[in-house]
DNA sequence: TTGTAGGCGTTATCAA
DNA sequence: TTGATAACGCCTACAA
């Protein structure tokens, strides 16, 4: 490899005087700086980047963990943003899957205090604030939907509940009067270990239709299915509504995109049609459902606006402009309207 | 920041023991051993990456560069299957993207003589190997789908050929006769600047029409369309099929999954449906592919085996292992039958 | 079995 | 305007 002494030696100079060149230093002579750039194009230099690091105290980067980019395609979303963000900060950005393995996620937090980035935007997984506090040494870290109420770290919620009602609102708005839910149920919400943000989407489900008469007491539980938000879950809840029997919802709010495209799925494995025979709607705002037959009409994050938060946050810790108390903030969303809603808009 | 200083100190024992102690060296005494152990734990003490790395002269990082996660979902296979790999083997993995941009492809190919990773795994976009070599200072790099035809780097071919081949061929044994390729076109592949895969996916349809005696020769233009290989270019091309009058094809063979979920898309803007009135089948074997409406019928790619490869040849190369001729090896793939090649075998 | 010393490549300080 | 020097934190001969 080529070091800045290999280049100093070629140019006729001292290591230090290439280092500040370079770095476009300002009192270099016309001379000096010919010498050094020649050099330094002809050998191929870079600065190693291990020992800029160490001298800095600082890597320039910052890493971004999530579940798992399979898991549902908003994730790849954010990866994007948080990589054009951070481009536009000076930083680097790097991801890590948890693919939701505890001791990966262990893994992860231990990376940001071996300095191999300067900070962390993190999906806690189910893992508490506290738990990750524990294992890590002060070093930045912005969460991502952490509901453990602990203000230890910077935070960016998920507006869950409002997403959930005004999914909801919507379908009633256009026409909807047996609403279900895909997605949460009291059983799942109640359960043990199950991340708050199933509570809030029941909440946000529950609050519509209480407001708008529809939720007949007696009946709260049978409109409601829970359920991880993902594909293949979709699939089996869809054609389970129809095989019980007796399904006669007009709507359907499902917690997340990918869940609701199963869900379409195995409605259609059961000869029921979207939205003819019952309307979908989604949330998140994944790319692939404005291709899909139908098209989802879903509750779309602003996922660039949070990503933008979370690196702007991140980096006032980073860079000290701010080192107070732990912020929290809620992204914004939007209601998009497609095919699978049916409300004729699209 | 702990350091192996502040360990030694609280230990009462010098750095290098510190050093040698927590890396598991041999003839430690229990007494140190323990007073070392528990100076760190307490300590929260973690080694600095940048300095170890500068000590090593190496990252115990793979750097996987690809187009974009939101390109197709296929890539965030790749970097899953990278990821497991890599672990296995003892590193670390790293993902870029380039958003098909030159100049990020640029610095990342910079970032490997930067010492950031100590190899890549690179998905070339369509710059040529040696334009490559001219950027990188002999650093290991395997390459993803490389047709310059140079044997400068390891390289790892997706058979796009034998691929097209077996889709169409499988539409023809299964009674298709009108049958259209989607996205790959005589004109697209003698374009200046296009990738040699387009010619590739032609020839294996053209191959497959020509055995079958189904390639009529002056309706030979007739029946293959090119365009990116992407969700809205499919929807473009699906409604452009139709509208543009005298649709009669019966199979279509789309030279990827994403293509093909978006000509899906794009039919049935056309009220054209699959497999009813036309039979698809794409390329590729992205997860989303199984929940679709209908499930779309594929040539999988072994992204695992492919990875494998990727990473092994890479290893190598890095611990030096190998160090001989550029290699080159041929993923495999395998025919998936789900709903949309309408065959029935789903 | 443990400690001393030197160096990995870079940069900041300060002196020349 | 340039150069010598001393870190940054870690690891490993080699010495004790």
């Amino acid at each position: 490899m080529v070091t800045l002494k290999d280049v100093a030696e070629r140019a006729g100079v001292s290591p230090a005087t290439v280092s500040y060149t370079l770095r476009g230093g300002e009192h270099v002579s016309k001379w000096t700086e010919e010498r050094v750039r020649a050099a330094a194009r002809e050998l191929g230099y870079s600065a190693n980047m291990a020992a800029r690091s160490l001298r800095y105290g600082k890597t320039g980067m910052i890493e971004l963990v999530v579940r798992g980019l399979d898991v549902s395609t908003i994730y790849a979303k954010m990866v994007t943003h948080v990589k054009h963000v951070c481009t536009g900060r000076g930083y680097h950005s790097l991801v890590m899957q948890t693919e939701q393995d505890p001791q990966t996620l262990r893994d992860a937090v231990g990376e940001i205090n071996r300095q191999s980035c300067d900070g962390m935007i993190l999906d806690p997984c189910g893992m508490t604030a506290n738990a990750i506090r524990k294992l890590n040494r002060n070093q930045p870290i912005v969460m991502l939907d952490d509901y453990s109420g602990t203000r230890i770290f910077d935070n960016i919620l998920t507006p869950h509940e409002e997403m959930a009602y005004a999914a909801t609102r919507h379908l009633i708005e256009t026409g909807c009067r047996r609403i279900m839910l895909v997605g949460a149920s009291r059983e799942q919400a109640a359960a043990p270990g199950v991340t708050p943000v199933v509570g809030l989407r029941l909440r946000g489900f529950l609050r519509a239709m209480d407001e708008a008469g529809l939720m007949v007491a007696d009946a709260v539980d049978d409109r409601m299915i829970g359920g991880e938000w993902r594909y293949f879950v979709g699939v089996d809840l869809g054609r389970e509504l129809v095989d019980r029997g007796g399904f006669d919802a007009d709507g359907l709010v499902c917690c997340n995109d990918t869940l609701a495209l199963g869900v379409i799925r195995g409605l259609a494995d059961r000869g029921v049609r979207v939205p003819d025979d019952v309307r979908v709607i989604g949330s998140d705002g994944i790319t692939m459902g404005e291709f899909t037959v139908p098209r989802l009409s879903t509750v779309e994050l602003d996922v660039h606006g949070m990503m933008k938060q979370a690196v702007d946050m991140l980096v006032d810790r980073i860079d000290g402009s701010y080192d107070g108390d732990a912020r929290q903030t809620t992204a914004s969303f939007a209601l998009h309207c497609r095919e699978s809603c049916g409300c004729g808009a699209a």
